[in-house]
DNA sequence: ACATAATCGAGACGGTACGTCAGGTCTTCCC
DNA sequence: GGGAAGACCTGACGTACCGTCTCGATTATGT
């Protein structure tokens, strides 16, 4: 049995807008948790209620954001085009993408839901363009991929076409 | 012509002592200027006189403390002995890292020290035991050593021998 | 020893005539700390250092303010003249006492507060113009002077004129 | 014409029960009316639909508490008997009486209720003890008596037998 | 010797974000 | 329309930490 007020849908996509704007805007570290209310026309409270906290809620933000492939899968995807789409998201998302991992740092709980979230579906998406590799060179390759973009992204390093080059040919090797 | 009272040596080291006490029992996060000043003896202002902030006076008290190693380079060390050794003082100061690089992101001017303490000089020790390989070869391998130990820290999963072992797999594929 | 930067009294100051004006533009239940940290240009933190809450501190703006009688005893005051002017000045500061009052119901600190530095003060001071009364006789006049200005604030009826007369006559009476 | 479902009495109950037993419980600013609902198995709308608020709440519940004696009026009551009964009360419901007359300083609506609900019925009660005075001594007298009272309440100082003899003794004189 | 100048411990200060709490209203379904 | 449940907006609260500042005391150099 479900009684009350059921949970008002408008306000949960108002909160998730106004904490895109304002963080592609201002930046993560600028924004705070009473502006996003304030943008969204909601109160403090009701994001407390459905959020842990900033860092939970920025990642829903832009994780529904980041996934905005239509995902169309026809036949397997190739790696190269892949990983360009890849990094192209990344570059945009850069700032976003950064300060939550760091934030995810001092956060156990947004820690796990970041890699539930962003790490492990991008991993996911990955391994499915190398079903023709052995098992093992599959999670070897994926991991040195998602190695290379994270140190990239923490070092502040362009994810460019020079970047994409180079990783594919480091994986051309293995 | 310098007058005025000179810097205290021992002050100096009573902070930088009083800092990797603290953030080891409780973590960096929870640990606070004012708390260091406390320990050390010290006053504010003398943290502040001396370091930027937090994250720079963290990086001190720790990279002082990672660059232990004596370094009694007799001839060109092994890649493998390295790597180890790297590991094995990362692990113990793992959690210290992750939050070094996390603070680095809110904080260009950390972001810069970190490099130049940290990043680079580790980046340099890989390089050192590749001589033997071709230039484009080596940035190639230490890009990937690099990226799996950063990315493993930031995901906390553990630097052990199994870790090693993979590392090193995939340095000998490549 | 006291060490460390002393208190700013132009601050305490500041924090003071703030807190007055304030009280008297909108009614202290409509002012907050905020409010009055933003008007005296300080921090809120200043005023929680000093002050216990909203309460003490306006106790401590007004109870300055109430006690400007310059007092210049000559002789023995009249009791009705020391009546008028005490009425006169209740009346001024009517709707601060009663919030004052009011706010002390709820916090024993502020309620041990109020007694110290108004209502015994100004019991007092009706005691003495009583010195030509036997001793028992006095307390039980300052009681019903006391009870019935009180009362009179609580009820928000006017301190006036018919009141002093009044409050004179049970006086007289007993 | 009255139409819809008419108002629960059983409920109304509830609600005046669980307001009185948790403010004796835990103190009149220590509960809220969530809390009260929740105690009464009730809605908070239904609470705001009947009430104003906490304090009009309160007073209901507890106006019906204090006059539960059955006043068996044969004759004129003595005022000494009167004012026991009276103090009697007092001292059982003295920190709701002190919380609701705090209260109504902070709110007119509620002050005419409390006027009207208690404060104005005690005095008639008191006049009615005094019907072989004159007129004028009469207001006088139930003046200085309710003075007397509330201002004992508010300060907190006990309604006991010794103020009993006091105040009759004050108004012994008049 | 004595002024100059910088360091140091202590802690007050302005500022800003935090997460919590209570009040009172609104929205759902059920009777 | 009454009622239970509970989401919602609003706005104050008191706390925490940051980095700056202002004291008095100390310790070096330059005259």
């Amino acid at each position: 049995m479900t009684s009350g007020r059921p949970r008002d849908e408008g306000v949960r996509r108002n909160i998730l807008t106004a904490t895109q704007a304002l963080v592609l805007e201002k930046g993560y570290a600028a924004v705070t948790t009473t502006e996003i209310a304030a943008r969204a026309g909601a109160g403090k409270q009701t994001i407390y209620r459905w959020w842990p906290g900033k860092g939970a809620l920025v990642l829903d933000a832009f994780s529904s954001w980041v996934e905005q492939a239509p995902r169309t899968a026809r036949r397997r995807p190739s790696l190269s085009s892949t990983l360009v789409e890849f990094c192209r998201a990344a570059t945009h998302a850069a700032p976003v993408l950064r300060a939550l991992m760091a934030e995810a740092q001092f956060d156990p709980a947004l820690h796990a839901r970041l890699l539930a979230q962003l790490v492990r579906p991008r991993g996911d998406e990955l391994r499915a363009c190398l079903t023709d590799r052995r098992a093992a060179d599959r999670e070897l390759v994926v991991n040195v991929l998602s190695g290379l973009v994270w140190q990239r992204l923490m070092l502040n390093e362009p994810l460019d076409g020079r970047f994409v080059r180079f990783a594919l040919r480091v994986v051309g090797r293995i």
